[in-house]
This record gives C-alpha cells, structure tokens and sequence, in this order.
DNA sequence: CTGAAAGCGCTTACAG
DNA sequence: CTGAAAGCGCTTACAG
C-alpha cells in the first residue's frame, strides 16, 4: 500500500514538502506552475496523503458519530442516509454508533469525540450522554436529532411532535372516533410525550375524556404494537381506533388485530407516525404523519458540521413540516358496529 | 476539552512517557505499583487518550468501511447491525459508506483504506472497487457480504443461494403451482444469478419449462415488486406464484396485486427472499427464504478483523444455512380457479 | 521493570 | 511564492 509520502513527492518536484502540502491542498499560496508539477508528481507516483498524519496534526478527525438506538429500524435508516448526505458532500465520514437504547453504549460512543476519533455528535436520544451539571460549555459539537435531552442549548431539528400528535387525533376524531387508543414511545422520551400531550389536547378540544386503559406504552417496534393491541382488544370496552406513535407498532398492531379477527379499518382504525417507505405497502396501506426523515438528518449533519467548523447555528430549534397521509387503514366510524 | 496529554501525567506519577504508555495499555510491562500509580494520575487529571496520535503512530485506524448500497433498506440494516456488534466488541468502530449502488461511491469509500482512515473493508457488491487486472496482493482486507465480485481470493460469506431460490422453488412446486414468474435481482450480481440458476434448477429437475416472459428483472426495492406485478398481470398468460428475491419486492407484489384486484394468495402466490423482520408482519404473512442476517454481517466483521491483524482466513467461503419460513402469502393451487 | 529518544507523516507559523 | 523546521501526542525498539 502507499508507502509514499509527501518528502518523496517533494524530491520528486524538487519542492519542499510545506509546498507539496499547500499545492496538494490547493491553499492558493503556491504558483500555478509549482502546482502542476507537484501534481504530476504526485499522480506518477500514485500518492494518497495519509489521512492519519493530517488527523493528528489538525487535530480534526473528518468524522461525525451518530448515536442511535437502531439502524436496523426504517426511520433511523433514513435519518442515516440523510446524514450520510450531507457528511460526505462536506468530506465528513460517518461513524456507526447503534447502542440499542443502551445509556452505556450511548456514553461509550460519545466518548469518541473526547478521544478524537470523532469532531461532532448526532444524538438520536433523550438522554445527554454527558455530565452537564458544571453547564453545557465544555461539550463537544452535538446536535439532537427528533429527541430532546432537555438540557438548554443542544441545538435540535425534529418535527412539532405535539402537533403532528393533535393531527393525526383530529382525523380520527373528524372520522367519527371517539373510542381512541394511543401506543407511545419511550415515556422517557419528551418527544413521546409531547405526542401523547399533543394527543390529550385534540381529544380535549373535541370534549372527549381519555380513557386511560386505552393509553399504552411502547418502544417503537412492531412486537409493541402487537402486544397493544391484544391487551387493547381484550378489555371489556374496546377502542374503535388506535394512533401508534410508530408505523412499526402500527404494523405489529394491525397484523395483531386481522390475528384476532378484527378488520382493519372496519372494525378498528390504525394510524402511525414517521410514514416510512414501507407503510405505502401495508394492507391496508397505513394512514400515518410522515416526517421528512431524511431532511431531519440532513439538518442535523448541516447545523453540526456548522457547529465543528465554528458557526453559531441560527437557532437551536429546527422544525421541518410533517404531513397527514390518509391512507386505507383508517375509515369512518360505522355507528352501528358491534 | 482534553488537554492534558500523556506527559503531564508522566509528571504526575512521576514516571516516563513509556512507561505511562505502558501501564495505560496493559502491556504487562510494568510493574503493579507503578501501574496503579499512573492509573490513579491519568484518572485524577481525567485523562483520555488521544487515539489520533495512536493511530498515526501504529498507522491503523481501528476503523473499518462497509460499503454498502443502501442502509435504510431492511436487510442491510440487518447485516450491519451484526457488523457493528463484532466490530464494537473487538474495539473497532464502523464507517458507513452509503453508496445507492454508485460504482463511483464505492470506490471513494474503498480509498479509505489508501488514505489509512479505515483499516478494511467489508463490501456489499458485486463490483470490486480496486484494479485488480494485477492480482490480489496489493488489496487492502477485504470480505465480501453475500455479493460476490467474481475475483478469487476474496473471502465471501452468504447463504447458498443457488440452493435456497432452489428450495423455494420446491416450495411453490410443492403447493401444484407451475405457472411461477421470478422476480430478480440485479443480473449483474452473481448472487442474484445463482439463485435464478437455483429456480431453473428446480423448475427442469420438476420437468417444467419457464417461461421467458415471467423472468422479470428487479433491484431488491419495493417498486421493483410492484411494476411486475403490474407487468406479469398484463399478460395474456399469467402466472399462479411469484418468487421474489428480496421481501421488499414480495411487499410490492402484493400490494400491486391487491390493488388490481387479486387476492393473495388465493389467486396467486407470493414468496419473498431475506425474512426481514416486517415479513412476518404482512397482511398476509410472507412466505420466504429467510436469512441469518445479523450473523452473516458478524461472520464478516470476524473474518475481516482476523484478515486486518495478519490471519489467513480458514476458507474463502463461508456458507450460512438458510431457512425456508411458510406463512401465508403461498397457497395451494386451486385447480379450479379462472 | 524503567527511561531517553526517535519517529509516525503530515501542517503551519515564521522568515525570507 | 517558497523553504527550513517545529511539532501534533502518542508507541516502540533500544539500552540499562
């Protein structure tokens, strides 16, 4: 492999190596013609600079960490691509930091900027994997992607959780609904509750009590929505609908509903939330809020890339639209069912 | 942010820089008091290594690159999950190379082990990022996962797909459908051609004939299932089942299916190929071949990482058992039906 | 078991 | 516009 380095591409141009590094960065101090010869120098001999050298005398890494519970869920893999975007446009790589929920993991991964491997954090989680009761000054570049840490001053792209929550009741309700069921995230998370809170309020608005026995808690993965929907089907005053605060509960929750012998939507109405490529493909094809996943991801890359190279970011909240997709899987309340 | 380095705690414990080196890498070099001392300067100074300086030092990254073409795709996600957990445990980190099949992508992201940033390479392609026109000596470790590059020497792990699309073939013979369109993979890829090897095979060893017109090329994504639905359903002559090579593709299927009309599976059959975790969640379930992803992508995190600390590899190929899963997206063939 | 010192391959003031 | 030289913060023969 490349044991060439810039003194032999030096020689070679009869340069010193301060010149082959300013023309091979294209620093505009070096003349065009000394440029060219460098260059020429440097392609004959098949140079690759070593990143490692420039890394440790720049005491910049080039590589951004995100920390996400999943890669493996359709959401985050979308989150990631748009990440990737905008990291590699910028010649910024992407380290992988999958924790399974796990705060330790999250910690570990967090780690890497304090150990240089890492210029910037990307957090998908509600947890501020950093000691901040000394303030927030001495935190490396980190930006919250959907989650909220609830520490003052991490900067955040997400969607108006509380909002798109209300939404997505206020087309149920619109149908008709009035026996609502919600399945949450992480009751951790203040995203999930600014989705449940977003949920009270429509159901507020409409003058309806939240029935209690029909809030469940979940974690976001298709089993938690099958486990809602036994327990939801099985009380003796059933829901009419349910609003999964994922498309994976909502899917696990409409496979668990057909298992019962429950129509979908006839019977019971689903809704998720995020409208991840796959919920087009559902039967019934699932009414969700979408989020613009990947644009999420591509504002967080922006504002932290920003943020290493030493830009105040303009605001520390940015909220792009999320958007009502009415699909099969809701339908207008049948006065007269069961 | 860290700025204490390995000199002040040398001054601190009062001792060289080798031995503080030494005693923070465990190297048994050191004697038990000398280690606790330094332990307990780098600890009070909270001290954290620098692994820029490491890495330029030892010239490796502890990086390594999957390139892969799309991480938000189910499968992937999987694999890369396996990847992730192997890498983590050994004290690797992961870099994603997102390439959306780009050729060019692919071999930006291979350069990262020119460039020293990444110390490997797992690839997902077909395509060998690297001229090789002069043998294999000068690669960088490299494993292939499931796809095959077609250049010998390269470890490779992966289901036996000529034998799996073979046994999903039986699957659907077996049920008295003869009438079976395929949805391909990318022809370009040798897996994608072995298993539509695989379905021949099984169609001549049942001495039925396939017919040309139901061999529909695809490329793994929802969409892909859908137009062929659209197309195979056009025909004046249609088929009874549909074998598809990814599950994404089945979900497309189906749903084109559904929306022209046909119920599946009693009008026709549909198989997918990977079992994804959302497989079993289809309305109907889906028949597929399933595959050991997480360990596929764990067999090539080891494989690669024995590879980059100067193993040989026991053998180039290393074959994962795959698993046919019958839901209920395949039926018997109805005999009488239009 | 421990230390003095070289060096990994770049980038960057600084001087000319 | 160009060069001589220091130095990023570690690890590793080498010597004792």
């Amino acid at each position: 492999m490349s044991r060439v380095g810039i003194k032999d591409i030096a020689a070679e141009a009869g340069v010193s190596t301060a010149t082959v590094s300013h023309a091979l960065r294209n620093s505009g101090r070096v003349s065009e013609l000394t440029r060219k010869k460098v260059l020429a120098a440097a392609q004959k001999a098949g140079y690759t600079p070593n990143r490692l050298a420039a890394n440790l005398r720049t005491s910049r890494s080039g590589n951004i960490v995100v920390i996400i519970p999943d890669v493996a869920d359709s959401f985050n893999g979308q989150i990631i691509t748009g990440i990737e975007q905008v990291a590699r446009s910028k010649g910024y790589s992407v380290l992988l930091g999958n924790t399974g929920g796990s705060p330790n993991r999250e910690r570990e991964f967090a780690e890497m900027t304090r150990s240089r491997q890492a210029d910037g954090i990307i957090l998908m989680s509600h947890r501020m994997p950093f000691d901040v009761s000394g303030g927030i000054d001495g935190l490396p570049p980190l930006v919250n992607g959907c989650e909220n840490t609830d520490v003052a001053g991490i900067p955040r792209v997400a969607v108006r959780d509380r909002r798109a929550a209300r939404d997505a009741t206020r087309h149920l309700l619109e149908y008709g609904h009035e026996k609502i069921a919600v399945v949450t995230g992480d009751m951790e998370s203040a995203s999930s509750r600014a989705r449940l809170d977003g949920f009270r309020t429509g159901m507020r608005d409409a003058g309806i009590d939240v029935n209690e026995d029909w809030v469940i808690h979940g974690n976001y993965q298709p089993e938690d929505g099958e486990r809602a929907a036994r327990r939801l089907m099985s009380l003796r005053s059933r829901p009419t609908a349910v609003f999964c605060f994922s498309d994976e509960m909502a899917m696990g929750c409409m496979h668990a509903l057909r298992e019962l012998g429950f129509d979908v939507p006839h019977d019971v109405s689903v809704m998720g939330f995020d409208g991840v490529p796959l919920s087009r493909y559902t039967a019934p094809p699932l009414t969700t809020i979408a989020q613009p996943a990947e644009e999420i991801g591509a504002a967080c890359a922006r504002i932290l890339l920003g943020l290493i190279e030493g830009e105040k970011p303009d605001c520390l909240e940015t909220f792009l639209p999320h958007e009502l997709v009415v699909r099969g899987s809701t339908a207008p309340l049948k006065r007269d069912r069961v």
